[in-house]
DNA sequence: TGCAATTAGTTTCATTTGTAACTATACTGT
DNA sequence: ACAGTATAGTTACAAATGAAACTAATTGCA
């Protein structure tokens, strides 16, 4: 029997498309941060975040990288644990963390930042000038109305 | 002691940018066929591809997708399960699957389609014509050279 | 005050996922 | 023909994940 395709193409279906660019890209960096520091996803998000806003309670961390705060909690924990991370209470709310690198948590950072940003320039390599500020634009407008549909 | 960023802005590093643009539009479709059709992620990518290119063996699967073999395996024997396919297998080579979309797998297919070209058709809206053609070509170039980096 | 409702974070448990080992079939070179 | 290798697909096992239950601390308001 001969039918009519309804006609979904998922090479050029929209979400499809940016799931297997963005994938291959975020396994190819994690590769990266993985193999030479042992860190895992979630681990290195939780890591670069307090590099860049240190004291930030996991909560906020959570809001931060829209991560679950359950994936949250247990990179905390190992990152304690491997000596990456301090964590004091708040005197205020003594349910609320206050997360810092330690001097080993934030040297490690300082090793992963620049591979990060030598990763990314040889993403934007690929584009033009002009086509990396069209992309930023294209990400601002999907992430400000793409989030609730 | 005051240490001097590195200067890693996570919030506008590109591997990071796609990946929660990405994954709040893929969450946010996967909720739409996964509570009306009870479908999981892999067995929505094997219908979607087998729906478009019919008699596909498992392998092929997986590489029109750029999924495992093993989720593909899974989502096989689960929609097997279902109903929702047909598996033969090759005369030439009895290794080799040849799967299709049952009466019912078809139609269940054609009724996500609309509801995932209706989804995209918002998605886009967000942008104008000729930002629409940037993505596309945009998402080319980083499908291209993204790879193998 | 004091008790119900909220919030931060952790733990438990069931599900999902990927790596590696395995089975079965097919191909290759001698 | 046949031993060695390669390929399609499945299974087993271990690790990652998320929903829901739980603990501990705080807030609100009668």
């Amino acid at each position: 029997m001969t039918r009519q395709n309804p006609g979904l193409n998922l090479k050029e279906f929209l979400p499809y498309r940016l799931s297997i660019v963005t994938n291959r890209i975020s396994a190819s960096f994690a590769r990266l941060y993985s193999e030479k520091f042992n860190l895992s996803i979630p681990e290195w998000r939780v890591m670069a975040v307090l590099g860049q806003q240190p004291g930030l309670s996991a909560d906020e961390v959570c809001s931060e990288t829209e991560m679950d705060k359950v994936p949250v909690s247990r990179a905390v924990t190992k990152l304690l644990n491997k000596g990456l991370l301090k964590r004091d209470f708040s005197g205020d709310d003594r349910r609320r963390s206050i997360l810092h690198l330690s001097e080993a948590g934030y040297g490690m950072y300082a090793q992963i930042v620049p591979l990060a940003l030598s990763y990314e320039e040889e993403l934007k390599a690929v584009l033009t000038a002009e086509e990396q500020s069209q992309l930023e634009k294209l990400l601002d407008k999907l992430s400000l109305e793409g989030g609730q549909i």
